[in-house]
DNA sequence: CATTATAGTATACATGCGTTTACCTGTAAA
DNA sequence: TTTACAGGTAAACGCATGTATACTATAATG
């Protein structure tokens, strides 16, 4: 891509801030009037330079500027469902408290959110607060994270395979570790942790 | 916000995916034609009706949809301009590697995506590989986690004002303590750290 | 039963908006 | 000096677009 004369850079910031603030672009004359242009002609051609240089495409029709910020991967939505531990989980579409985007490689079937509460997993990074992408599943391998359901309540824990059974073992040594033997019918697994987002830091 | 129809429904999923597909919102004739609509008076009843149930708000002017949040969040957009530590930072847009969606409350202006390289912030839950969103500011309170250049290097530490003076602290007691002196030009700051991404768990 | 909300079709209208033509100015390169 | 280009003003054109009026049909509600 070729480089910005400083006033198409100007134009660019513009649409830029217009489509954040709004979460439409700016008409022609909305661009003359922010930078004090008093003909539209003006506009079109920086619009016709931004287009040309590859910053922006255009299709035909009112407010039609694609920005193309170098390379945007499609967003996914994942449902937030609930927090952990504090269980049971609403799976229900009505109950989703809210659908937030992330990085498309995130999405996947069934795929979720879910609200860590607690520091028992500070050990590997995970905090009170945090929203953990978790990828439904009925079996994990040994050492990976998890949400099992114990007695009917979620929780986030490292999963251990010791022979015939298994542990849920938190990363905060404060915490017990929980042993089970194959074929307790009172835990079971509703996926694995796959990724991770923080909101406050 | 009260619940909508299954064919308001699809109007709003129609408008969120133009959204997403093109990056600005569909015209009314648009959203006539991709419904199978033969006129235009349908489907801004339904604008009206997604208006008037608080999904959506208009402004005059063509395809002045503006979807609200809390629903389905829309998506921003930043880029990721490089790894810490290693500098110097691009802004560049033409180097950019990458534009990744997250959470629209997470965007404004001029935020941006770093990887974290090493182990030196763990004890703040921030591990190697992880992306942190920055806000971009020339200075920053005491105790935040901030991204410092120091000598046209870009490092992720917890800041600390000590009278004059400020220091740059790890997290990992493994890692040195930087004190640096008010007036030191050779640091400065990037910006605070906001939010962070975790793409393996 | 009357009323109200949803969901359409058909038609018309004013104008916002993108586009075009013509002309002017300054700056930098050939 | 000439040429090219960025950046701009002024005025006009025509269609896309939002909006409005009128009419119809269906289902739920009281």
């Amino acid at each position: 891509m070729d480089e910005l004369t400083p006033r198409q850079e100007e134009v660019l910031d513009f649409v830029l801030e217009k489509l954040e603030r709004s979460g439409y672009p700016p008409s022609v004359r909305e661009i003359c009037e922010a930078l004090g242009m008093s003909s539209t002609r003006g506009a079109q051609r920086h619009l016709e330079a931004l287009e040309r240089k590859g910053f922006i495409s255009r299709a035909p029709g009112a407010r039609a500027i694609q920005v193309r910020g170098g390379f945007r991967e499609a967003a996914a939505y994942l449902p937030l469902v609930g927090e952990v531990p504090a269980g049971p989980l609403r799976y229900a579409s009505e109950e989703v408290e809210e659908w937030l985007p992330v990085p498309g490689r995130w999405g996947g079937r069934g795929r979720f959110l879910l609200r860590v509460r607690g520091d028992s997993m500070v050990g590997d990074g995970i905090r009170d607060g945090d929203l953990v992408v978790v990828d439904p599943r009925p079996d994990a391998e040994d050492g990976e994270v998890v949400v099992a359901l114990v007695d009917g309540e979620a929780t986030v824990k490292r999963l251990r395979r010791r022979g015939k059974a298994v542990e849920l073992v938190a990363s905060n040594p404060a915490y017990p570790t929980l042993r089970v033997e194959r074929g307790d019918a009172e835990v079971r697994l509703a996926g694995k942790v796959v990724a991770l987002l923080r909101e406050r830091v």
